[in-house]
DNA sequence: GCGCTAATATGATGGATACTCATTTATTCT
DNA sequence: AGAATAAATGAGTATCCATCATATTAGCGC
């Protein structure tokens, strides 16, 4: 019996674990196939297989189980992101695979976006960001420190300022492109990317610079060089 | 009495419009100070000065009325868009025009942008965009035609990726600055402008180029123009 | 001015829902 | 096993959106 026991202490635990999740699952479900008002705290616990009221006993309102659900999409999507990036690669390689990443997770669960913005609107709290998604757009912030970092990246502009072009861009293209029903386009990223090569710095020493470097202003830099030479030779002629 | 009845006739008329515009203004108040959810149907009658059944005559339900409230938002913004920027000047300018009185305008009235989010979320028409929103949009969209036109701006970059670009950065740069609760910074324009500066094409001739312009489209310009004496001077010998 | 019709306004009422709480059920501890 | 504690329940309450039958007002021909 003590086994028993201790096995059902085991089993208790877990099954309060496991209702958290039924919960935080069914709330999700509900929400984003429903919306935010469509969602009676009925149905959530219909779907969780509980009684209304014990969904207060782990929620404290419905704002605050909207909340919960958007945290916890935020903090997947945070793994996800540090999975798609390969920190070993050139930052700008890194901000494209983000980027990549980000805007294709943003159109394929473009509900829980709208249940983002939904979950901000607190009232009484002065414009609140929630933790997660700030640890999330902290993973945008940690290249670009990166790129400072192994001067691959000019420190010309304050990072934040870099941070928010590129996220705000991102953001604002994946409403776009659901709005016109497209798909995930590689092209936004591509361009968005050509916008910071400006701010990047090369990282292959002149001696090596055998192989082709087709970077806008490297290929510039050559051809500028390469005339300034020219002419001091016609004039000393 | 017929003057008395024409003109009753008048203000009958007057007083609907009025009515209309009393509720509006009532609507956008309290939906601002309090929130969407903190404002009850009955607190917006009480401030127009009606019945609370009246209001379903002006508007089908909370939603619609949210909706007028924040349309009519963007109506003025486009407004004050259009009066801001001034169409004699260069591109570039009345991007900086624009991009000023819309980063400033949205962190003054950051309520009013929590409420756009707030109606923009329909359930059951798929993510639909406000018409009066697209037409504020559109006023960005219309300055880089004319850029495109006018050939200040290059065409290398589908318009509306840029659009998006400009227009995604300074929505997310609005929020940052409110988060950190900072007032209207000149600098993330600044930024913004200049990151769009390799797309523009330089106007003034190269006589006056005494200055230098790091510019790419510059660079290249006085690239061509050193080429093309080199190879007239190289037939000429 | 006066009735008649149409338009407009009202607020009591219904229905729905978020949240509470007294009671019941399950678990733990001795 | 039995007391003590923790967890779960669902009927009940307050609130609020939206409706609708009724009341008020305006328009208009005479």
């Amino acid at each position: 019996m003590s086994a028993s026991s201790s096995h059902q202490k085991n089993t208790q635990r877990e099954r309060l674990e496991a209702r958290e999740q039924n919960i935080l699952k069914a709330a999700t479900e509900a929400f984003s196939a429903l919306g935010v008002d469509g969602t009676t705290m009925a149905e959530i616990a219909r779907r969780a297989d509980i009684a209304e009221g014990t969904l207060y006993l782990y929620h404290k309102n419905k704002q605050d189980l909207l909340a919960v659900v958007v945290q916890n999409f935020w903090a997947e999507l945070t793994k996800g992101a540090l999975i798609a990036v390969d920190v070993s690669l050139a930052v700008m390689t890194q901000l494209e695979q983000l980027a990549t990443y980000h805007l294709a997770a943003l159109i394929q669960q473009s509900d829980m976006v709208g249940l983002t913005y939904r979950a901000r609107l607190r009232h009484g709290e002065p414009e609140y960001q929630l933790p997660k998604i700030r640890e999330y757009v902290r993973v945008f912030d940690q290249i670009m420190e990166r790129g400072i970092n192994r001067k691959e990246l000019s420190e010309a502009i304050p990072l934040w300022q870099c941070r928010d072009v590129f996220y705000g861009a991102l953001e604002y293209s994946s409403r776009t492109l659901l709005l016109r029903e497209a798909q995930f386009d590689p092209s936004v990223v591509k361009q968005l990317l050509a916008m910071f090569q400006p701010y990047t710095i090369d990282q292959t020493p002149a001696v090596m610079a055998g192989q082709k470097d087709t970077s806008i202003a490297n290929r510039l830099e050559k051809i500028e060089s390469q005339l300034a030479k020219l002419l001091s030779d016609r004039e000393s002629n």
